[in-house]
DNA sequence: AAATTGCGGATTGTCCACAATTTTATAGTA
DNA sequence: TACTATAAAATTGTGGACAATCCGCAATTT
């Protein structure tokens, strides 16, 4: 099973050098390389990836129905500042939605898919441990969304693909430097519930694995906006998750 | 509380003429005055609305997005034709999401929010009378979604958007003549149990009846597929609920 | 000094012509 | 008649030019 082929699926995937550029700007959010509030104007992305203003266009159309972006009529393109109350929303609606996931999954998982999860929590604990934060929140976000595809369920996958995004810029504005760190053996304990087939130990155990990322989160009120420069974050090669 | 609002926002609404061509094109697949299959030619759309190609190409790709049309590269637009297994994913979705929605409406409900509800059952059950089953579904969609507002939780109500219009493509697909001769019964059941504040059988209460209407679809097998005049369907004028 | 107005540069929005692709129509052959 | 290959037509995709809008700065006014 390939995380990383959900993690970037796109509605409508023409060609692929659209997307490409897509995947590596959502890429780019979603590991914290480009901050909320961040603009993304039209002419320096093309300039950056050699395509036409068009394609540039649509994907950030396609972007902003991810809730990565933020489109503002005649004023351009940012990266999305979600507010306290969304973030509190969103995992509220994670909550829901990945405990009906973890409902199916205990009913499917295989022995295959145990191995992979224990794999990622495996290479988030390496990650941790390297202090590489940045992999580390994209490897237990990839837990997730593993988890969503042993479901079975393709609606619920699809939107849980959004709300893990989402998530990655809320504790990308809201979170703080150890914001993941015990994840790693949450997610462990997860899989042991799994295995067992107890349906009613796991969906706790999301449940309150969810909680307590929200609860690390600094949820007061407002921040200040930022601006940066684009080329020398976007240029970088997309990080790949080793195998 | 508007519920048309909601129904029919859209993520990036610029100027206006874009999203009046949007919601007209939504509602009527919505609707069912588009079949499942039918092709959106871009140039009859441009035609019909006297707008831009360029228009039209947004207005697709954001009705894309939202799960009622199908972009096919080099092919064009079509209305999305749900298979059964998505038909089924989306109301197991929905099951998951409207459960967490009625759980937080218990505790957030006001008389208000209870004499809306009761004005969409009667006016449902009106439009059931008179043998408008158009008007039928359009009206147990909106009572679901007001439901949403009730919540208070905007990414659950955005999620559940979706999910509905969903539903009434699955409908229309699926469904048959007598699709939703008990809805307005059962929606009152809920109301029943919401001004009681009876959570647990709130919950069970939308359930079951979630499961009942997935029940009645025939989810068999795959269906033919048809083409339509668009010209004569689109030009009617929208549907408007009485209030 | 603070606020307002007007201008110039830059950015986004829109339209149109052309290229690429698919679909339909036609003709030919077994 | 059925099937294939080829050509024409129709449709979608793309790039660039132009228009509309916004932003920052300076000049003017109070």
């Amino acid at each position: 099973m390939n995380v990383a082929a959900v993690t970037t699926k796109r509605s409508g995937d023409g060609n692929g050098t659209e997307r490409q550029v897509y995947d590596q700007v959502h890429q780019a959010i979603v590991e914290r390389r480009l901050e909320p509030g961040t603009k993304l104007g039209e002419e320096a992305l093309c300039e950056i990836y050699g395509v036409s203003r068009a394609q540039i266009r649509r994907v950030l159309v396609d972007l902003s129905h991810a809730k990565v972006v933020e489109l503002r009529p005649n004023r351009g393109a940012y990266v999305a500042q979600p507010s306290v109350r969304e973030a509190r929303h969103v995992f509220e609606a994670r909550r829901a939605i990945e405990a009906a996931i973890v409902e199916r999954a205990v009913g499917r998982v295989t022995d295959a898919n145990l191995g992979k999860l224990r794999e990622i929590v495996d290479a988030d604990r390496d990650a941790l441990a390297r202090g590489d934060s940045e992999m580390s929140i994209k490897l237990s976000g990839d837990f997730h969304l593993c988890l969503g595809e042993i479901a079975g369920n393709q609606v619920l996958s699809e939107i849980l693909v959004e709300l893990v995004s989402r998530s990655s810029l809320i504790i990308a504005a809201y979170g703080h430097a150890r914001q993941s760190d015990c994840s790693a053996e949450e997610h462990s304990h997860l899989i042991k519930a799994l295995r067992k087939g107890d349906v009613e130990k796991a969906v706790t155990a999301m449940a309150e694995h969810l909680s307590y990322i929200e609860d690390l989160l600094n949820l007061t009120p407002d921040r200040p906006r930022k601006t940066a420069d684009l080329q020398s974050i976007l240029l970088k090669e997309p990080s790949r998750r080793p195998r």
